[in-house]
DNA sequence: TGAAGGGTGTCCATATTATGGATGAAATCT
DNA sequence: AGATTTCATCCATAATATGGACACCCTTCA
């Protein structure tokens, strides 16, 4: 371990985390499974996190979700991170001018997490993406896009042992894939993610990047098969691209 | 302590919030003075939280800030906790017709933490108050606004044992100037704090209540003590109550 | 210029604290 | 009614967090 004296907050976040994934909220043996902790050690941690108000237990469903504490930390934290105000624009404009549903992620070290949904009108909608949810990049429209325009220095380490960054989306995403897929992202400037996570279920993105030109934040796109052919792909990316821009420039500005 | 195994817990919730307070950020020492740890404690759990993403260590200033990882969460957690998108339309009315700053408190345990702030057009404003701001119930107008619609058995307590409870706002509340305010909050429907916190800065807040009829939010409005006489303050106090009553009727509603 | 004061970062022996195997209760399914 | 899954708690153990001590870097002031 790198930091002294961290294990307990190590798995303290860990756990947070968990339950963030989850909006609506995660029993103690998921969170045993998913963690890697020994039960009673989830079970204490959680009591403790909920006698502080970082989470909450809900009595009905036995689930444990994030809890006041999170919510009023996060309101302080929002100031310092005003994506909301630049994204939401951004993703009502991709919403109604392609039917699809429409996400804004933020890269979290070697995640993308997903904050910011923009529900589309067509009819039949994906739910593999929601608030709270991550992927390793690489995985994902948004994690491809990101990832593809990082440098070099760090992409390879995560492609050079792929199967540990990638963990259980190792098996849907083979190396060489997704090797290939940031190669046509640089390329095209948009990323496809052609049902690798959910056969049937598409998205394309376009990276957003920060004051320093690294991409930070990725703009996505999900939908169904049909709704993504050779065709329309041109038309949505040039439209992912464009409110990228756009918001990489009013980033940029500030 | 009744939960085991929690001691890393309290004091890592402890650093969180006190880290909350102050937007700007603080430093170890201030953390270490405010805690009550050592430094060497408060050091090492600080550069764990920072590795977790939890903080941020500003090296410019050596300040220690919330991190991404806490704007993520709060995202998450912000959808069981829809105040910004009902108070907001409050707030902005009474910031509108008064001039004064408007805020927007939650209950927390025996705090208030005051999480929406809509500054008004007057030019004289007060910066006692803004947002991650916390105070013991009681104290300020929200607090008091709360406190004075809360059970008995639920006061008393705090009223009980008032030191401990306000702690450093002990000197400047006496507890029967407290229980005095306490009962012309109940008998007006809103609450006045006469510069109790800092002279010449006054405010007035009306409590909102959940759908089990408990004070568990507060509207409140600060200004400068000329803009607080009693002509006036019936005036405040008529619109601070509408609000919270539309407020507290929309959520009855859901 | 050099000594004092206030701040930050790190080490490491110590014992306090978190750990997790084990057990039992409770709920849910078959 | 037994089987299975999930949750809650105990407590001896050792792994872990602790904090006194030290090193360092500033700035201030005599």
């Amino acid at each position: 371990m790198v930091v002294q004296g961290a294990q307990v907050v190590g798995r303290v976040a860990l756990l947070l985390r968990l339950v963030g994934r989850k909006p609506e909220g995660m029993s103690l043996a998921g969170l045993v499974r998913e963690s890697g902790l020994t039960r009673p050690t989830v079970h204490r941690l959680l009591t403790s996190l909920a006698a502080e108000g970082l989470l909450e237990h809900d009595p009905a469903s036995g689930k444990w979700v994030l809890g006041p504490e999170i919510f009023l930390l996060g309101s302080v934290a929002a100031a310092r991170f005003p994506m909301e105000d630049i994204a939401r624009p951004s993703l009502r404009r991709l919403a109604a001018e392609t039917g699809e549903s429409a996400f804004f992620s933020i890269r979290r070290g070697n995640e993308t997490v997903c904050v910011l949904r923009e529900e589309g009108s067509f009819p039949v909608r994906s739910f593999v993406l929601h608030e709270g949810v991550r992927f390793p990049l690489g995985v994902a429209s948004a994690g491809t896009a990101i990832m593809a325009f990082l440098p070099p220095d760090e992409q390879e380490p995560l492609l050079g042992d792929w199967a540990a960054h990638a963990g259980d989306f190792a098996v849907g995403h083979p190396v060489d894939v997704v090797r290939d897929n940031l190669e046509r992202t640089r390329l095209a400037g948009y990323s496809v993610n052609p049902g690798l996570i959910l056969e049937g279920s598409w998205g394309m993105g376009a990276a957003v990047f920060d004051q320093q030109g690294r991409p930070a934040w990725a703009l996505s796109l999900t939908g169904i098969e049909p709704r993504f052919r050779a065709d329309r792909q041109e038309f949505l990316g040039k439209l992912l691209l464009e409110e990228a821009h756009r918001m990489t420039a009013r980033l940029q500005g500030s």
